[in-house]
RNA sequence: GGGGUUGUAGUUAAGUCGGUUAUAACGCCGGCCUGUCACGCCGGAGGCCGCGGGUUCGAGUCCCGUCGACCCCGCCA
């Protein structure tokens, strides 16, 4: 056995000195024969006395350490204090494996101990990087740096870096300047509830952290930057789901005199540079379809186009049926919509389309009808209710073939095309219809404007900002204001709206006539934006832009369908960070400072 | 704001019709073991059954309330 001059035993002062040599997950057959000192955890020790393994992890991968009869006494010692997880340093020689493990990537080595130091030890822990999967994730929000310690989440935050280096690196090779925004900002109406901050030197007076650096990067515009890109923080004091967070990042970016296309071919510059730099993929074309296409076909705006089963219209054809069912569904201006879902008919059982009409009521469809398409013609609830020709002209419709499942809802469009339409994605998922692993659209034409049921008034679909297609200004003041569509443009990847962005308004009279339509009187808009009509006044290109949804992107990029797995620090349905335990009360003198008081 | 699922040892789970001392696996601690890689074997410690109240002779179990986690609707320009 040869030792290294320069490493003694355990307490070999010069063993302190010693820095890493090696990373564990690099070490191959190659190696053998050189002195290592390693750092990392100890995933596990397996003592059988005689002989013993320590398996060394960091962030590069495993490497087996073993110690034997070769090994000095000392050496055994200061195994006997090694614990799983404990941070050690060891010293060895790299030999070949006597039992190779194929499974590990450095399998065909080892490292025969000269000297283990135990650098820090750890209490008992409630799971490893190892047992991490088998806790539930409350406790593993807890023990956040624990579960980052799985090789899983870290490939997610180096898919993350990797994908904002390469975003940094198109960008910046298309003459875009990343500029920072502000996060103390100003309070503006529209859009989300604002997380707050109030102000020590302006009693009563508070900042809003960004929704999004929207003005802002407008105003860059005017000042003539051309074109601005930022990876940036932004917050939304809102109810939360799997793929959203109060605070997440998107990749924000506005460009002066551009057309719609220059617009998305800069997205899908930003997209391709994501895909080829973590996936290896090529993207061809992106079809483009819009709202009202996209509606058509898939009942929603963020299509899953992975698959087809379209759904189809069939209002025409059932709009005389003697179901009152049916005729109550259509009264209104109500549809009839179905779907096919191929050869599903065996598999379809009570229970089964129980759970899909349950789906449907969700998005507020009374029911959901079904045909099972057999040899004899059409059986289910939608026999019952319609004619035999009315059933032959759906069947024909919707393309029913003997074994399929026809799923068909009626009622109005604002519950039938969400309710099918989702159903129609869940069923992609559950049923693996897809055929690609990826599959990208764009959506344009938006409506510009969405009629607020609540508060009797027009909102913006997009934001106040967004300008209507040159060709609809006109019914700007008048009353169609519902049949303006938007100069903007969402990117959606597997049913996911992963960027969005507009053609802006540069034309302050515009930008006055949206306000109005949208019921801000000129004293609020004065009051709110002013700095940004102000802007709008004084040369103002005509400019555009986009935002990426960063962290829905990296999810899927990730292949993950949390967006919680590619936060390094995430918070919970409720908006708590059960690591850090915020939000928590505060000292009543920092109030106090703050001049806020306490009302809960 | 609403709906669904859920909370028992460090972790993950079982716990019947309300009934004796709340089980198991993994982990932890001690011992044995010369080729493991989810090592194996022997022994041991470990409990605010989320929290509060109620019903009952008796509550992990039934009732009411409450807190948290996850998923969904509303919401998210």
């Amino acid at each position: 056995m040869s030792a290294c001059p320069l490493l003694g035993g355990p307490g070999d002062p010069m063993l302190k000195n010693v820095r890493r040599t090696h990373r564990c997950g690099e070490l191959r057959a190659e190696h053998i024969g050189q002195h290592v000192v390693l750092q990392g955890w100890a995933q596990s020790v397996r003592d059988f006395g005689g002989v013993a393994f320590v398996v060394l992890r960091d962030r590069y991968g495993l490497a087996q350490v073993t110690v034997d009869e070769r090994c000095a006494p000392s050496v055994k010692d200061e195994l006997g204090l090694v614990r799983s997880e404990y941070v050690i340093e060891v010293s060895g020689e790299v030999v070949a494996r006597a039992n190779p493990n194929p499974n590990l990537p450095t399998g065909a080595i080892e490292v025969l101990a000269s000297g283990i130091r135990v650098l820090n030890k750890t209490e008992p822990l409630p799971f490893t990087a190892e047992t991490a999967m088998q806790a539930q994730e409350e406790t593993r929000l807890k023990w956040r740096f624990l579960d980052l310690r799985r090789p899983t989440l870290q490939r997610h935050l180096i898919i993350r870096h990797k994908a904002s280096q390469a975003v940094r690196r198109f960008l910046d090779s298309e003459d875009f300047v990343e500029v920072e925004t502000p996060i103390l900002n100003k309070s503006t109406p529209e859009g989300a509830r604002d997380y707050l901050v109030p102000s020590r030197v302006h009693p009563g007076q508070w900042y809003a952290l960004p929704q999004s650096p929207q003005i802002f990067k407008q105003i860059l515009m005017v000042a003539g930057m051309d074109r601005y890109f930022q990876i940036v923080k932004c917050f939304r004091d809102e109810d939360l789901r799997a793929d959203r967070q109060p605070e997440f990042t998107q990749i924000d970016i506005e460009i002066s005199f551009p057309t719609e296309d220059t617009v998305m071919e800069v997205a899908e510059g930003v997209l391709r540079a994501m895909f080829t730099e973590i996936r290896g993929m090529t993207i061809g074309e992106i079809p483009r379809l819009t709202y009202a296409d996209a509606i058509d076909r898939y009942g929603i705006d963020s299509p899953d186009t992975r698959f087809e089963m379209h759904l189809k219209t069939l209002t025409d054809l059932v709009a005389n049926s003697a179901s009152t069912v049916i005729s109550g569904g259509l009264a209104n201006g109500g549809v009839c919509r179905g779907m096919n879902v191929k050869g599903h008919a065996e598999a379809a059982s009570n229970k089964v389309l129980n759970g899909y009409t349950d789906f449907v009521k969700r998005y507020g469809m009374g029911g959901l009808l079904w045909g099972k398409v057999g040899a004899e013609g059409l059986t289910g609830s939608l026999a019952k209710l319609l004619s035999a020709e009315e059933a032959a002209t759906v069947v024909a419709a919707l393309g029913g073939a003997p074994g399929d499942l026809l799923l068909v809802g009626v009622g109005a469009k604002s519950a039938v095309n969400p309710g099918l339409g989702r159903l129609r994605a869940q069923l992609g998922r559950d049923l693996s219809l897809h055929q690609h692993e990826f599959s990208f659209c764009w959506v344009n034409d938006f409506p510009a404007f969405d009629w607020d049921k609540d508060s009797q008034r027009w909102v913006a679909m997009h934001h106040p900002f967004t300008s209507p297609k040159a060709e609809d200004i006109h019914l700007l003041g008048t009353d169609r204001a519902g049949e303006i569509r938007a100069s903007a443009y969402d990117l959606v990847c597997n049913g996911y709206e992963i960027a969005g962005g507009s053609i802006r308004i540069h034309d302050s009279a515009v930008q006055s006539k949206v306000f109005t339509a949208l019921g801000i009187g000129e004293e609020e808009a004065e009051e709110r934006f002013g700095f940004l009509l102000s802007a709008l006044r004084c040369g103002a290109p005509p400019h555009g832009g986009i935002a990426f949804g960063f962290d829905r992107s990296v999810m899927l990029l990730a292949g993950t369908e949390n967006i919680r797995d590619v936060i390094a620090f995430p918070k919970t349905t409720k908006a708590q960070d059960m690591m850090a335990g915020s939000p928590s009360p505060v000292d009543p003198a920092q109030l106090a400072e703050l001049h806020v008081k306490n009302l809960g």
